[in-house]
DNA sequence: ATCTGTGAATTTCTTCACAGCA
DNA sequence: TGCTGTGAAGAAATTCACAGAT
């Protein structure tokens, strides 16, 4: 990520990696709190709905604005509006999903992309015996399209979801269509240039994770070693 | 998580979160490396397998043990034993998966649980429609059997593939079971007890987290305020 | 000569605690 | 009085840089 030329034109200073992951639980949080109708929140009541502590979230807001009000709290449909800004969820961001397995129809069918600012903009795949089927309404197309695909839809953000052997290819033709940000499923580290955004997600990774900790609470009949 | 009586038994100083969650990746790589026959590695080609600074690696290695050889390197084997002991990859975890939607339907076919340290030892559906049926050769099981699956499988860690709106009372039938690490897929924020370990997985945060930086790059067109 | 292991320095992130407003 | 905003303190993680082993 290039991140040069900190405080240019007296910008904010730029936000921690750390808040920023955090952002999207707190939209979504209040996102569910505007939905009950309520019109007010606590920095206490958010962060127990976003699963972090009170200090933390103030801290976090206080690094967009001061959205708040002492004394009294947030405004939640501004906040939520601020948020989302700050996330750049008020325009949409067209997704091009690439890989057609089990993964990629449950990524095609998922609920989760409209109403969150995304829309899935194309599905393509390399094997030729998919390209051309339609999934979720939408057709398959081979990897020749893929940079049409993306000059047409202005994408700018891809899913990989193909075997961990196509990743790499699939990941340069798509930095070569001009892609720049990219959720990587496939179980490889991708090589990319350096303005290319790449985040992974790894399920066998995190059960990984998971089951270290497992293992701290119940460790296998194991001899304290001499 | 619990982690209180640092040091018992003189055992090795806690190792740092951050490190835990790139061993799994330092453990793929070096499998990876295994695999094309190479006996040793150094610090700098296995960290840009890994995707780290070589640095961050030889750290990361030195909790665990030394297990390198000056001048030298590292022993790939056997860093892979280590890594993989250290994560608790050496005995092969049971794992139910509740939700057999498209979500669920991927995983069930996954491929990486195996061979990862992880099986996939149980479907459960809260839909009656989709109990009986069979999925990856796996039969669905309803809600009401999840207590004597988790027993019968001594099942320690599961996910949840739901949709949101059964997440919160999913998670509390496994807590209830005997679950103590659950991998969440659902876009929630799940409440439980302190001793039980849940990590989030979420494609619309991540695409979020994507935008933000994707929008800092390519700003809108927007007025330079005031 | 090479490459690991690791204290020390640095940076980043979190938590505290309280001043400042409503 | 109640709750935010934020410097300052503290903790955690990363990076440096070099001593030490082969």
């Amino acid at each position: 990520m290039g991140e040069r030329d900190a405080g240019a034109r007296r910008a904010r200073a730029a936000i921690p990696d750390a808040t920023i992951a955090r952002l999207p639980v707190y939209h979504r949080a209040l996102a569910a709190i505007a939905d009950r109708g309520v019109a007010t929140v606590s920095s206490d009541a958010l962060a127990a709905a976003a699963g972090v502590g009170p200090a933390q979230l103030r801290k976090d807001l206080s690094l967009l604005g001061s959205y708040g009000t002492r004394g009294v709290g947030y405004d939640v449909e501004h906040l939520l509006g601020q948020i989302g800004h700050e996330l750049g969820l008020t325009q949409e961001w067209p997704v091009v999903v690439v890989g057609v397995g089990n993964l990629g129809h449950a990524l095609a069918h998922y609920g989760g992309f409209a109403g969150r600012g995304f829309r899935l903009a194309g599905l393509v795949d390399v094997d030729p015996a998919q390209v051309g089927t339609t999934v979720a309404g939408t057709r398959v197309r081979p990897v020749a399209e893929l940079g049409r695909l993306v000059a047409e839809e202005q994408a700018a953000i891809a899913i990989i979801a193909t075997p961990a052997a196509a990743a790499q290819q699939v990941c340069e033709v798509l930095v070569g269509a001009g892609i720049r940000s990219i959720l990587n499923f496939a179980p490889v580290v991708l090589g990319v240039p350096d303005e290319v955004d790449v985040r992974q997600v790894d399920v066998a990774n995190e059960l990984s994770i998971l089951a270290f900790h497992e293992q701290r609470r119940h460790p296998l009949v194991e001899a304290v070693h001499s």
